[in-house]
RNA sequence: AAAGCAAACCGUCUUGUCGCUUCGGGAAACCGGGGAGGAAAGUCCGGGCAACAUAGAGCGCCACACUUCUUAACGAGAAGGCAGCCGCGAAGAAAUUUUCGGUUGACAGAAAGUGCCGCAGAGAACUAUACCGUCUCGAGUGAAAACUCGCGAUAAGGGUGAAAACGUGAGGUAAGAGCUCACGGAUCUGUCCGGUGACGGCAGAUCGGGUAAACCUUGUGGGUUGAAAGGCCAAAUAGGUUGGGGAUUAGGGCUGCUCGUCCGAUUUACGGUGCUUAGGUAUCGUAAGGCCCCAAUGGGUAGGCCGACUCAGGUGUUACGCGAGUAACAUCGCAGAUAAAUGACAGGAGUCCCGCUUGCGGGAACACAGAACCCGGCUUAUAGGUUUGCUUUCUUU
RNA sequence: GUACCCGUAGUUCAAUUGGAUAGAAUGGCAGAUUCCGGUUCUGUUGGUUGGGGGUUCGAAUCCCUUCGGGUGCA
């Protein structure tokens, strides 16, 4: 009975899911590891953790690379879309293993990507950041330095 | 019917699934309603709104500049005037003027003053240093025509230039010249006429090149800063203030901590006493300060709320006005985000392109472009389509 | 959001406040020198003064508009 109305939850992706504090993002851009995938670029950082909200996360398009508003927001929209549709197997990691993360996508390109690209390249950074840079072990002195 | 020009408007639609944001309902699960634009853009102007400033006047700076009107306001708009250009014509000997249509105009003042006008040219500016010429007079040569020289007159002609001192014609003259006349142009003036007015007509006087997007003059307007303005609530930590309590050799360094050790060792006011002529100094007491703990409190950071979406609002009808627009009535509620919503996927329809079996198949695309406090304009970008008006061509009646 | 600045040969800069053909260095090309290359010398090439419009007799310069780049404040 549980297991059915989980899923549909989580495709979900409220505005309590999104980065919304400056000292987030402060904190991601100075210690904040960095993935890169062709056009796209994933900065995340380890965070308090949270039953509700485990994951946050955040959409940038730099006006250097694109010049247009509408592309700007288009590009945003599709990286937010294709983070909702994937986003369950990182939720899942996190609650394993009590772990707080900010993710952000920046993309990189000048030109619009179509969805189905966007979402192949997201799916990948997912996966490459919990199998790759397993950040449980990093999690715990990240913190008690913040406690300290 | 086609093409061109101008103006106005539209500027993909629809179904399902999964999402975002906001409003309403609900205890909750959830349900229902709304959700980018004509330019949201550029930020080129003008306002609303807010804070601060502000006796009055002048100078300076900036902006604007035909008239009247519209408007909350404008550098915007409407109507009109005048001027330039283009086209078809008309009048006249010519200069020039003019009907109609289109189009453009940052369109106050150069007759208040200053500056500038390269090169060329004799000369580039209140009164012109006369280059080639033209002409009178004088002298010389010569039969004469004419030529040379000299003193003068002359802006008609040539030449230079973007521009040469009103234009054309006639008279006049030694030759000329608004010197005079006719027509025309421009500027100024007017107890004149028409018009709200710009201006037009008429009469008189005058004839003074251009440049004010050179300085300037005149008139009008402008206080400054912008929602990241401004206002409200306010966690944790540190420090401020107030009250109470405690300690009174405080406090600090070395060390991860204790022990230990080292540095350092009493500020101010009042009162008593001792010393001192006095200033002062020693000591005691009281109070304040300094140290610790507790409580309260103001400012204020993170963060949140208001500002901020019902207003110069949209639509329709009627009335007034040539028009921009105004008024009355009816009706509608039509984005409100803040690391920032308005999306993704799948199917269908529409438009365009290609192929041929002429109604099928295929492919690609569907413009310009994304609100950030809100309005009124301007400018720029814009595939395609619709409507209206005008012009030209063709066909039919 | 707001206030402002700058665009000139391929590159780096000039152009005497409006005056005639927009100039210099470097670069490119050709030639000379050299066995070849470099250096040097000579000649030559290269400009929509970011685009469009206006004022003026005349615009790189003045004015309007537009495009691109950059800076300050917060």
């Amino acid at each position: 009975m549980v297991t059915p109305t989980k899923p549909r939850k989580d495709f979900t992706l409220p505005a309590s899911a999104r980065i919304k504090s400056k000292k987030v993002m402060d904190r991601l851009f100075e210690k904040g590891t960095g993935l890169w995938q062709s056009p796209f670029r994933m900065v995340f950082t380890t965070i308090p953790y949270n039953e509700e909200q485990p994951v946050r996360v955040g959409v940038s398009a730099p006006k250097r690379k694109m010049k247009k508003a509408v592309d700007r927001n288009r590009m945003k929209r599709l990286m937010r879309e294709a983070f909702r549709l994937n986003k369950q197997p990182i939720l899942d990691y996190c609650r394993q293993h009590q772990v707080g993360l900010a993710i952000l996508f920046i993309s990189q390109c000048n030109t619009l990507v179509s969805f189905r690209k966007t979402e192949d390249k997201i799916i990948i950074l997912l996966r490459r950041l919990t199998t790759e840079n397993a950040p449980t072990a990093k999690l715990t002195d990240d913190r008690n330095d913040q406690v300290l």
